[in-house]
DNA sequence: GAATGTTAGTTGTCTATACAACTTTGAATG
DNA sequence: CATTCAAAGTTGTATAGACAACTAACATTC
């Protein structure tokens, strides 16, 4: 079933990928130049040099211009933990997803908060807590603090057709975000519209995203422990 | 302090991704083709490919042969999640590390034990608990299966000075892993060894490391919920 | 010995060209 | 109308060559 001919550059790949996992060549190793390469395949340096190149983007080796090639330290695994939307990760699991509004409303920023949205002291922040439904069952309590210069008609958006997350990636592009991945116990809002008991630890994910130069939201998201965890592997 | 000069192919990059984080193009959106690109840029085609190539392997646009390029959706953030080892985790945090061996030993596996590690039945299971602190702080409890095999003296190792995951690494170059973040109560005995109280919540990290065709170890990572959280951050 | 210059080797980038593989569109055919 | 075929456009891969930028080792000079 595999491909008969697979092109030259991921022989190299390949080639190179056997001896890091196999062990041959360990952490430090010279990988061998792009012309030593070059001759051995029988093939184009620019090939060579496109097969070590995403190696080096996969953080598989390490380039040193006018140095060399070598064999990365792996002493740290890293794998893409990916954030969808809670609505799109439910649909993906077969399962169908609700949810309900808590709370939609606007309110004043106090000092802090305009600090972290980067807005001007005493300005408005729209304000929403959401429970999503994984068939019935909640399994996302989201409380969302939202930049109206990003989204001004935030508050007239029917949040049980639509996810926040959904809407806000319309209305404005994602370039950055940090998020922050705590156990917690939950608050007695929490816990009462998870239907957990206020004893059980939960995920909380804080996340902050921006698009261009402004915050655009700052949300809080609470999993209950026992229903949710996040998943992630890694492959060489 | 910014290269006066970038490479056409940065040129190219920088180009498309302000399109997509001004929202000038939007996810779906067509991008130009290659030989659009090469004539507005005065390039060759091999540089706008490398470029568009390389955009794609970050997730910002997905390419069909014989199609076109689009703007991908951007619904799911990804952020590269590293596990480091916690020794070098503590250093880099300008801390010191230190770590006492609660258990050392060797079982036999049970049969769901011998299916996760690829062992036969009954067969022999190195098994070590450790605690790991920051500052003299308790940081991570962990609970660690060892496949014989892949470290056969592993009982003789002197844990207080180098630590398990460091360990493995040098001894087995790691191929692939899967891992679970979870948040749970501890178990009594990991309480104790934390010194938290029964009722705190706690991150739980299980980790199932492979070497080649076999699996290497299998780890539970608990972290006190107050003392420590995985944090990250996404950019365009 | 110390400083300097030279040289060979390595990676970084770019070009112009070529062909293969695939998709889409539209024309020709039945 | 439906099918088939052809053509144009797009991405995927590969080549041979070129020059730039940088490093490390060596030789020369002071």
């Amino acid at each position: 079933m595999s491909n008969s001919a697979l092109p030259a550059y991921r022989l190299v790949k390949d080639f190179v990928k056997a001896q890091i996992s196999s062990g041959t060549w360990v952490s430090g190793d010279a990988v061998p130049s792009e012309s030593v390469l070059q001759q051995q395949f029988g093939i184009s340096r620019m090939t060579v040099n496109r097969a070590i190149r995403e190696l080096a983007s996969e953080g598989l080796v390490t380039r040193i211009q006018g140095s060399g090639t070598v064999v990365a330290q792996l002493s740290r695994i890293s794998s893409r933990l990916a954030f969808r939307d809670i609505h799109e990760e439910v649909l993906e699991r077969g399962h169908q997803h609700s949810s309900r509004v808590i709370l939609l409303e606007s309110l004043k920023a106090d000092a802090s908060l305009a600090q972290t949205l980067r807005l001007r002291d005493g300005g408005k922040v729209f304000h929403s807590v959401l429970v999503h439904f994984e068939n019935g069952v909640p399994i996302q309590f989201e409380d969302r603090l939202v930049n109206p210069s990003v989204a001004p008609d935030y508050l007239s958006v029917d949040f049980e057709q639509t996810t926040p997350t959904h809407y806000l990636l319309e209305k404005a592009p994602l370039t950055e975000a940090s998020y922050s991945i705590e156990a917690c116990l939950p608050t007695s809002q929490e816990a009462t519209a998870l239907c957990v008991a206020p004893s059980e630890p939960c995920l909380v994910m804080t996340r902050c995203t921006a698009s261009g130069a402004n915050v655009a939201s700052l949300a809080r998201l609470v999993y209950p422990g026992t229903r949710y965890s996040f998943n992630g592997n890694f492959q060489l």
